[in-house]
DNA sequence: ACCTATTGATAAGC
DNA sequence: TGCTTATCAATAGGT
């Protein structure tokens, strides 16, 4: 999407690598950002940039949602939780189901609506409301517990997240390695120097 | 960019909600995907849907991501690993600096390179070769050993990761929940339906 | 889900 | 490295 398509394969470059590597994980984390204020979804990005330097981006925070996840492999892995548990662990090897995981056939059958697209399609958001839907893993519901627990922690401050931020912060150096908040932090940046709020409306 | 502007604020019709969740996240993993092949980086993204459904991506996996990551906050709490360690873990409170770190000032003073932009700028690949960079927390530079070890293990398998192998394996139901290779599930996607490859070359 | 009109992200070039 | 511009890519709406 530049002057010019480039591969996506990898850059030797390096000057070139340092460049692209830096704009695209901008671009990166402004899309996270965006998906969390439009679906108030939690989101936790951990890079390794090619030279080793770690940068976090974290809603509500890193740690939360690191901790959610690690949580629920191990439910998965000791409780089996409920029983159709989310999909289970999956990578190259092909599948190595735990023990309540039946996901691909079950949750298949049970929920007729995610024959084709996206799996995240279905909301078991009601937990049980819909009656066929997946259920949930725990007890916090995002959009009403965490949700709104953490916009209104937030309310207008969260106002507007320009990129303009972002770079503020690299100027002093922050390194964006945060593992709180990533849009609180924006915020607060944003309130402490009144950065100019474009098109981005509450985030709320 | 779609055929009208919309606000970054939360979205609270269900259908609209979830279109746009799976959408924009699908865009987000592709972008993970795309700064992996170019830059060879590690990166692990943790997703909580709306629907509160887990969706992962990781590359060498979520999990070694993860590992890294907590792992470096634990050598930077205890062990103080080199002496400019990482920027520490910052948040909505501000800074909250270890014992070794004083990145923001040190490290500027020590290599005048980070000054304005962005952070990953510099690299410490060399792990002393220019000599006043940045020093790398271990031992094991991305671009040499990990990645040549990574990228090896995928070879010409790794050719192309296009984005209806993605669409394939929410047909399937496996809900992308994979803590392993994200990128080599989508090449074992690929290897076993002979997906197109439209434009992408090797990552590697 | 698939299409198309638009806005958004970004490769080059300063 | 940040800014600007020309282009390609992601995606809002609508089917």
């Amino acid at each position: 999407m530049g002057k010019r398509k480039i591969d996506i394969k990898k850059i030797n470059n390096k000057n070139y690598l340092k460049a692209t590597f830096s704009k695209r994980r901008k671009g990166l984390f402004r899309k996270a950002t965006d998906l969390c204020c439009l679906s108030g979804a939690q989101i936790a990005i951990i890079t390794f940039s090619p030279g080793n330097k770690p940068f976090i981006f974290g809603h509500p925070s890193a740690e939360t949602v690191i901790d959610r996840f690690l949580g629920e492999q191990a439910s998965c892995t000791t409780d089996g939780d409920d029983d159709e548990g989310i999909g289970p662990v999956e990578g190259e090897d092909g599948h190595e189901d735990l023990e309540a995981s039946h996901d691909e056939e079950d949750i298949g059958s049970v929920d007729a609506e995610d024959s084709h697209g996206d799996s995240e399609a279905h909301q078991e958001d009601e937990a049980g409301g819909d009656g066929e839907k997946v259920s949930v893993w725990w007890d916090e519901p995002i959009d009403e517990n965490l949700g709104l627990h953490e916009l209104k922690k937030y309310k207008g401050l969260l106002e507007c997240l320009k990129e303009n931020v972002a770079s503020k912060l690299d100027e002093r150096n922050k390194r964006e390695f945060y593992t709180k908040d990533y849009l609180a932090m924006l915020n607060s940046e944003i309130g402490s120097t009144s950065t100019t709020c474009q098109e981005r409306d509450l985030c709320d």
